[in-house]
DNA sequence: CAGGAATTGTTCGTGTACTAACAGAAGTTG
DNA sequence: CAACTTCTGTTAGTACACGAACAATTCCTG
């Protein structure tokens, strides 16, 4: 019963509890990601390849394919408008939602980004082996849940 | 060569990149502590929990071990002030230097907080059988790099 | 010792991220 | 159909998080 690791036992280390090196991890990711797409954060991006593989959305759908709350996606999608890269136009059989759809120009772009992106996925899982990236996955994806 | 997650071929979807599936799992662990620590945020908990094992340090340093650039522990340590947890003052050595000490209020918060801090790492790290976590904090590690 | 370089901390601006509160529209049920 | 509930989007407030620019201090090197 030596176990560190134990919920309620042993001692307390910050540097080895999950959520700290989760923060570290996606730090890392961020800033690789702003390294090789200075122009997007990882956020715009991920709403616009989502919005780019839907075709379409309404805002809230979008933010929940996306992970964000109505909030925040509210933000990014106003950013992206801004630029060009996204079209929004009030949806004719429901008149509280937003329709969205990718601009041309928003396509292009993610045309475009997608060799970076699937670089930035590459650099991050890098410091692992191959087989070691796949079981990481596996886990990540568990332990992110739904 | 149907390798789907070949850096430079292959479809790409965002569910499965790792960047993203990265930002789920931060998520769900900081709606997990916000759950059972509503008093502290994940990163004040960090500082002030760095700081309780140091015993001192000063306000760059603090940041370094926490994985914060100066402008974020500057306000993680001002909100921490704020609440009497943690005591500053103009370091006597170097005058450039911000010292930080943990308050007896900031050490019995943190000893207090402890337990509850265990368990929000063991229910994070639920979803995964006891080998499951042990590997997966192995390789998460290598990833977060330094 | 003098002058350039590095370190420490601060401020500003931008961008997530979440809570809470709100208004308007749509759906459900008695 | 009317009341209730749910869903959609918006706003305001707080808190990370980082880049960039800055002043003060200290360090280093010629």
């Amino acid at each position: 019963m030596n176990d560190n690791s134990d919920a309620t036992t042993g001692s307390y280390r910050l540097d080895d509890q999950v959520g700290f090196i989760l923060r570290r991890a996606n730090q890392r990711h961020l800033a690789l990601f702003a390294r090789d797409i200075p122009d997007l954060t990882p956020t715009q991006f991920a709403a616009l390849a989502k919005l780019c593989e839907l075709g379409q959305a309404s805002q809230n759908a979008l933010g929940r394919a996306t992970a964000m709350d109505a909030a925040t996606i509210k933000g990014v999608i106003d950013r992206l408008r801004k630029r060009g890269l996204v079209a929004a136009r009030r949806d004719a059989d429901d008149a509280r939602r937003v329709h969205l759809s990718p601009t041309d120009q928003g396509q292009q772009l993610y045309a475009a980004l997608l060799p970076r992106a699937r670089e930035i996925s590459a650099e991050t899982l890098a410091p692992l082996a191959p087989q070691e990236a796949a079981v990481f996955l596996q886990l990540l994806e568990k332990l992110a849940g739904e």
